[in-house]
DNA sequence: ATTGACTCCCAAAACGTTTTGGAATAGAAT
DNA sequence: ATTCTATTCCAAAACGTTTTGGGAGTCAAT
């Protein structure tokens, strides 16, 4: 089996407490004693127990996150990134991430709440916060560590960090509007989510402010996926009076609307404009190039990951509230500039 | 704090060992005990502490998946749909999963030797499989349990999954060679990468099946993402002598190559023909939908994460090596049918 | 000769669980 | 009265680590 302190400690000829006070570089321990143990350690492989340490020391060094996702074909670039994020920083300042998956609803929060109570994690992780969210009221009321990518409507104080989409999406407005679209679709997140309001919030109001109303009949809402991005515009673009723009809520949605127009024959960026939110690297490279709203995901990531981080080692975070400044990215798929 | 085994036996006014014994529900402990303490475990709000069982236990319940990635905008819809798979079969089984990301490397191999010696995970699954795979020497000589989703050249033996590539892209040579196609370019994956001799073999012989050569100015490398495809298949387009059909080794790479395609004022679908290889969500919705060869991704994470779990608990395996039927889906990418 | 300061060390407890190897009691069979 | 069997229980050890609260020895200052 594994070499132990216990393994050392005979070697040296000393007592594991100070095996282990050597190894950890007391002063109450002589530089010869020191030099002897990390040489005899380094010679017999040793590497700590972690799940002793754990035990110990009551704490896990790992952080939690459990993806909100539907499904079999789930295939979201959006968290891979995320999660690249996450993880990198957290690798970084010497923690795990433990990762689940699970579709939102009851089973999820017993996962929450198992993994609380059993001590698997020492934080979490939000993403995708919903307008009532049960995770995070259950954290909130157990008062165990999370930071969260998104705000919500639960009357509970939290971390999180957020992009400011209501501006963002005001910005995309205003574009358009400055393009001379009149008559524009927009294709939303599902009701639950959080930003499902702020972006259509956003957008209606950069229409108002452009002296444009939102048909209400024009307001559609898809499930982020592209594929059904592709079948609302599909509809859309089938009805009577179809939109000369669309904004869709995500760019898998603007992708999956592209690919609708252009199946009927529409060149997109000229026939018709098409928008999106997020900025996945898919974006840059679709045909036409997509406009859409920057969102810096990969920082995120490491933002949320390093504040929790910050929260679980009791450190005193300088900012709870982190809102970042949207950046409008303008490409061809509403004819550019 | 939490409540723990010692204080539900105070509680009840019998030993730790029997409650412990209680609530595993061993038969030498009486019925009326047993419901007793399951009755208080039940008030109080028990829930074992993960972290003592572990140790005892000496196993983590836990299976580690280490993302093998570069740089911060990664974002392959092929992981996520992996990682669900993996996560959800692991869920149902009572298993955690671990994550990092790591670029392949020195700090990659590094990273697999903390956590097999600091008991951080029972096994592994390694994705994305090298030709000479130092993560599968390693693992195969410390004896550790893990299982690939890809074959190797390693030399020794090792339970895998793996989709036979190099018949899929027979099937897609001689689907092109059938349209007609003579001068065919190839856009490969990146040497190192198992499934990138696979391919390109593959492909090679479908054509010489077909009567025809790959011609090796035609074969260039890409790093898998979009704008890798899209860059590389720019630079074909521009040459003296343009392909008339693009095979690309993956779905990302193609869609990268249908931009430049349609960058180029061509029709996808018509004036070329475009395929990848994966067949992620993406290719269904694209514009035109992509010719591609199907992999069951998220069966795959299952299948392996399966095999590990059997493997880690010491059941026998049935099956250690599974070369899964490649399909030919066809779409509208390479003129249909 | 004591005291104090300093250096180096360690036994034991603790973290929370499971398992081992009995012990105690009661009733039945001899 | 003794032995045997069943039933129900539990003390202690074990997993590997860190921390607590000293102890022993040396040397210098009183």
């Amino acid at each position: 089996m594994a070499v132990t302190l216990k393994d050392i400690a005979k070697k040296v000829g000393k007592s594991v407490t100070t095996v282990s006070r050597a190894l950890h570089g007391y002063d109450d321990v002589s530089p010869e004693t020191i030099a002897l143990v990390r040489k005899v350690a380094d010679e017999m492989g040793y590497t700590p127990n972690i799940i002793a340490q754990r035990l110990q020391k009551q704490r896990t060094d790992t952080i939690g996150f459990i993806l909100p996702t539907f499904g079999p074909r789930f295939s979201d670039p959006f968290f891979s990134e995320f999660i690249a994020g996450i993880g990198n920083k957290a690798a970084k300042l010497g923690y795990d991430m433990l990762v689940s998956v699970h579709p939102p609803g009851e089973e999820e929060l017993k996962t929450y709440r198992r993994k609380v109570q059993s001590y698997s994690v020492d934080g979490f992780v939000i993403v995708r916060t919903r307008c009532q969210d049960p995770r995070i009221e259950y954290l909130c009321q157990t008062d165990f560590p999370f930071v969260a990518f998104g705000r919500t409507e639960n009357s509970c104080d939290f971390p999180y960090v957020d992009e400011d989409s209501e501006h963002g999406m005001r910005l995309m407005a205003h574009h358009l509007a400055d393009k001379g679209h009149q008559r524009i679709a927009f294709i939303g997140a599902p009701e639950g989510l959080m930003f499902a309001h702020y972006r259509l919030d956003g957008f209606r109001k950069g229409l108002e402010e452009k002296g444009l109303s939102l048909d209400y009949e024009l307001i559609i809402t898809g499930d982020l996926t592209q594929r059904d991005g592709y079948r609302q515009a599909l509809a859309l673009l089938d009805s009577a009076n179809p939109p000369t723009a669309i904004a869709a809520s995500n760019d898998l949605m603007a992708l999956g609307a592209i690919s609708a127009a252009q199946k009927h024959g529409l060149v997109v960026g000229k026939d018709i404009a098409i928008t999106g939110f997020d900025n996945i690297p898919l974006a840059e490279h679709s045909h036409p190039p997509l406009t859409t709203i920057h969102q810096p995901i990969y920082q995120i990531g490491n933002m949320v990951c390093e504040m929790l981080i910050d929260l679980v080692q009791g450190k005193s975070i300088e900012t709870h509230h982190t809102l970042l400044e949207p950046k409008l990215v303008i490409r061809e798929s509403c004819g550019g500039n």
